[in-house]
DNA sequence: AATCAAAATTCTGCATACAGAATACTTGTG
DNA sequence: CACAAGTATTCTGTATGCAGAATTTTGATT
């Protein structure tokens, strides 16, 4: 019968979780937070609720509120009366956010030691080989992505919720910079050593030696990163 | 003449930086969340957006607007086509929570050794000892807020925008919580204990002891919350 | 031609209106 | 009396309308 299809989809998407229909100002909120990552928007422009609101087919009511968000987030600016721009980061801002970012991973690295199950340290051992597959291969995208996992992954690991999410918040705001950043001169060969230190002190559950190369590894990115700004 | 007060009026806005009208969503962003810290509104509260609008005497647009910026605080849930609540925190939650801020003002403290001038340290001296002096008088509240200013002065020495605006974040989310834990049997001895190094190490630059002490503190700050949840 | 004032336009902030989903209620049936 | 189905109500999500502030354009005067 129709009726048991039905109650199989059901099941399908309770076992999923629950159903979160997809709102439009949430779809506003990562589109125009990709925008600003890809460039599509440079730091400075002025957001127009009307004029942005038409490209993305968009009233200005679900936009504002997708702006209300990222300016909570920091990545744009709110001016009473004004407008929203898209947030400038100084030097000083990035090498700020850096600082406190190699902190976070130094702890997440310290509790992931101590969290971590076998599996889940494997699971990361796996994408390390991945990303030094794609190093082999000066395969830069791939390379940059599965670099971006492992540090995500290393944050999962830690168990942390609260950690996760200011981590998530600083990270996004640095994304653009990363991305440009990662462009540059090839300097990878810092970055990889201190990535096979990394996964060696994560298997040995060495959480002072992890914890130390995490928060060195931001000073390095802070150097590859900084003509970008 | 008329026209010479008007002028100074003009200097005296400028002087004090560009004029921020005050906007409603700004206002009721601020106005909910200490109605969450105070209590009004517990973990769980439905948050109706015509009921609360109504009693805030506003609509819903700029209610709504808020409720987005408190969501990305983690303050309240959005769930798709139901509604906001007021979000309720673990046990989990609060410790893992307080794990990261420790972990966020010992860099702090690192950083306000390295950064703080000396007029800047004795300011901080100074709200020690009145709050030394509400402890003596077992002055509860005004010692609660000298306590506060204390750790939010170090972030501010820290002279890192970025660490204070996360820690900001995470410290908004438990102020309900340290508000409650505050309330409870008195176990000021061993904070007391703590700030007296605090304030010690913070003078003599001492970097690491500052660190250390301050992310113990938190461990304490910890049992002295635990039974509020 | 430059500058300043004033009018016109644009844009934000807020309120309201409407459609569709979610919830509560009612009523009928076993 | 329990329960299910259908209806009614409430609430959210989005669009639109309007008032006032901000900006740009225009025009006048020197």
């Amino acid at each position: 019968m129709a009726l048991e299809a039905a109650d199989l989809l059901i099941n399908e998407i309770d076992s999923r979780g629950p159903i979160a229909r997809p709102t439009l100002h949430d779809a506003i909120v990562a589109r125009v937070r990709d925008m600003i990552i890809e460039g599509e928007l440079t730091p400075g422009t002025r957001l127009h609720e009307g004029n942005l609101g038409k490209i993305l087919g968009v009233s200005r009511t679900p936009l504002r509120e997708a702006l209300k968000f990222l300016a909570s987030e920091g990545l744009v600016e709110l001016s009473p009366g004004k407008g929203a721009v898209v947030r400038k980061f100084t030097e000083k801002d990035v090498h700020d956010s850096l600082i406190v970012l190699g902190s976070l991973e130094g702890l997440a690295g310290r509790l992931a030691c101590a969290n971590a199950t076998d599996a889940e340290i494997h699971e990361v051992r796996q994408l390390h080989d991945r990303m030094m597959d794609m190093y082999g291969k000066r395969d830069r995208l791939p390379y940059f992505k599965l670099n971006q996992s492992i540090h995500s992954a290393i944050l999962r690991l830690s168990k942390n919720e609260a950690l996760v999410s200011v981590h998530g918040v600083l990270q996004a705001r640095l994304k653009r910079i990363r991305y440009i950043g990662n462009e540059g001169p090839e300097k990878w060969a810092g970055a990889v050593a201190d990535h096979e230190e990394i996964i060696s002190a994560l298997e040995a559950r060495d959480a002072e030696r992890l914890s130390k190369v995490l928060t060195a590894h931001m000073e390095q990115t802070w150097e590859r990163v900084r003509h970008a700004i």
